[in-house]
DNA sequence: TAGATTGTTAATCGATTAACAATC
DNA sequence: TAGATTGTTAATCGATTAACAATC
């Protein structure tokens, strides 16, 4: 049962073809080529095809691909067919941003819980979840099988209270902290560093203005 | 005076770098080897050495690199000593937590407006900086000097405002809309996609789970 | 059947890592 | 000077693109 990985760069990828795909589905198109899709997405026909093919033969020659069909398929391979329980842990500004997001709740992302250390927003609901004080959480994570933290808490603590999450079965860490979390190897943590790609927005401006020259 | 084009690979880790030389700062560290920095931050020493080097050699042999001179350096090639106003568009949960985000401000970041198309919002202010109408947008990029514009709004009116900043001068684009704007090749668009992010992160749940065999 | 388009192998390109001479 | 460590060239690895036979 070897089973060869498949690189980020392909799983990053997925997601931009989901809503490219669910564009299309709500535009009413039925079919498209991978040739008509990589004008649309200004990527390479090649590359939509080796792609798709790391996860099976979604096509059919003479065709192409059917949009419902592989729309569905590639929300499979993200998970998205799936219930996953999450939590945030910080309902500060960026906290509550994603608590509000309630597209999240569509794909399968459910909200069980927010935690702030700040009392004042104890018992504030969200959508209808209340905020909790962080000295509930051991306690909450026992009770609830939690899948998710967002952690949208200062850098200092991040790491402390990451532990305690993944001490109490939380599988996946959402984490925007500016830090990178050592956490073992069966956990998975995806990080957004806003500030890092500020940063790199501002290269960029640089870089048009010819500040890079090398002399 | 052909210039070689750095990878968008590099420039993505020159954040990272500048992060932990940072932290080295903080904690007293005068200088350190590629060698020790590549433990910390586990990535190769040849990868540091072959990133810095792109803009030039700031070590010395048998010594290392000065951690101060190297953090100021590599913020330099970031624009992170030049002032970059910014304005955001959106002032919803997610733009008021960009807005209260301080730490921009000591970057060179400065937020000169903010804007939304809800009325109630008009006045308030958010760190000294009271939010406009949408109507009064044109003319306030007339007036002021903008070079970063934060789009928080929904992805359906995304497209129409970019192309409004894009004609009264504005930059650069920091995208939190789900959609792909096209603009003129001279626009920086930065584009932070947070649900693509949460399905990466769904993705790797899933793999872990062992639901992407292939039988 | 003829045309279109996939799935997949082979070729190319670029990024990462290793090695080491230069030099502080 | 001897030891350490860079800057840089060369080797490797992986990802992207091109090409085309298979097939709907």
């Amino acid at each position: 049962m070897e089973e060869r990985e498949i690189s980020q760069a392909v799983i990053g990828r997925l997601p931009r073809y989901h809503r490219y795909l669910g564009e299309l589905m709500a535009d009413g198109v039925e079919r498209i080529s991978s040739n008509e899709l990589s004008k649309r997405m200004k990527v390479t026909a090649s590359q939509i095809r080796q792609d798709l093919n790391n996860f099976g033969g979604f096509g059919q020659q003479g065709y192409g691909y059917n949009v419902k069909y592989l729309y569905n398929e590639i929300g499979k391979i993200l998970g998205l067919d799936q219930i996953h329980n999450m939590i945030i842990i910080g309902t500060g500004n960026l906290g509550q941003a994603l608590a509000n997001y309630a597209a999240f709740g569509d794909r399968g992302f459910i909200l069980k819980g927010l935690f702030d250390v700040n009392p004042r927003l104890q018992g504030v609901a969200i959508r209808g979840v209340q905020v909790r004080l962080m000295d509930e959480l051991e306690d909450f994570l026992k009770k609830n099988q939690i899948e998710i933290a967002v952690l949208t808490i200062p850098k200092t603590k991040a790491l402390e209270v990451a532990n305690t999450l993944v001490n109490n079965g939380v599988r996946a860490i959402w984490n925007f902290a500016h830090i990178d979390l050592n956490l073992p190897e069966d956990v998975i943590v995806e990080n957004v560093h806003l500030s890092e790609s500020l940063m790199k927005l501002s290269y960029n401006i640089s870089r048009y203005n010819g500040e890079h020259e090398k002399n």
